[in-house]
DNA sequence: ACCACCATGTAACAGGTTACATGATTAA
DNA sequence: TTAATCATGTAACCTGTTACATGGTGGT
């Protein structure tokens, strides 16, 4: 039994969704899209990786099931072992922050391009936060299960609180290049 | 001269610093802490991996600086076909959002956990994001510059738009699991 | 006839991290 | 004497991506 190196984050997503219940990857990787996606959305192929290994790992087990008129699945079921294993990956402190954000440097070297270029990239982002705003709305109507802690409607939550910091932004990025190339710091 | 495949993000923040002069390794590790670390900080061994590949690439020179009484340096200078790289760099759209957030991970199977742990992480977030206001104001009275668009200015705006979206919603996060443990679900 | 869905995987590559290795100078 | 700063790099590893490969079934 692997003594536990720890999990990596898509083990962890993928074993998590296991805990819901046995399926496949190609079930697991639906479900990951309805879900976690968008906050971490593996390839599929990175889940038909991670399977094999979760099992090698004893936190998972493989079964084939046989169909007829269509092909056949592995369905994994997670393990006592699974389940140890996402409790201990749980209360571990995540790193810091993700920083790696590639809009913002193109924003910070933005003086050596046109303001133009810039805003085409701030205002693609805003848009995109707007249609994120327009999935979670989405998701919500199709959760909506939960009196008690429901967690996943608190990652929405955040979703929508990111979105709309994302959208703010934008606005003040616009405001600050288009109309006003008049000289002036107007430090919020 | 490399017909030009495009510019990785840590190439493109060593090409930009280069472009406001010439420096060595250890100096651009210390300018990308300074300047673009809050949302971009490659290890310095990636920094020291990239810029031979700049000079290969035909967009760097690489300069050998003898010094006394410390070691020697080398100096890259950017070339113009690599300001080219980085107009072209710029210009292109930057994929969509980052995804990959291990925290809201951890949020969303928090039901696999006690809330007290969830809490934990989230509270050590909200941590983070004060403390990268503080280090935000900190650059702000560094820089200081400009009139004109100041790019960089731009960047920190978001930077503090995106940590009081988090602390906002770590707050909100602490309210629902918390006290109430009373079966509730206030949708915002 | 064609496309979408079901279903699984491999291979090549990219982009990054940590840890290791070295060694002089200067300030406490 | 001990530690930080200056200074550069390599090797092993991890996690992830895209593109490739295959093939039956069911609806339009």
């Amino acid at each position: 039994m692997g003594p536990g190196r720890q999990l990596a984050p898509t083990e962890a997503a993928v074993l998590g969704l296991l805990a819901y219940g046995e399926s496949s990857g190609y079930d697991l990787k639906r479900a990951v899209d309805r879900s976690v996606g968008y906050f971490w959305g593996p390839a599929k192929s990175r889940i038909y990786t991670v399977l094999p290994r979760l099992v090698e790992l004893g936190y998972a087990t493989r079964r084939d099931v046989v169909q007829r008129n269509r092909p056949n699945k592995q369905v994994y079921r997670i393990t006592r072992a699974g389940r140890a294993a996402i409790r201990e990956w749980l209360s571990e402190p995540s790193g810091p922050t993700p920083d790696r954000n590639p809009l913002l440097l193109k924003v910070f070297f933005g003086d050596q391009a046109d303001p133009e270029t810039v805003l085409e990239h701030v205002r693609a982002r805003r848009a995109q936060a707007e249609q994120l705003k327009r999935e979670l709305d989405e998701l919500d109507r199709a959760a909506c299960e939960g009196d008690d802690a429901d967690y996943p409607a608190l990652t929405r939550v955040y979703g929508r609180e990111w979105a709309e910091a994302m959208i703010r932004w934008a606005n003040h990025v616009e405001r600050e290049l288009t109309h006003s190339r008049t000289p002036k710091s107007s430090r919020k």
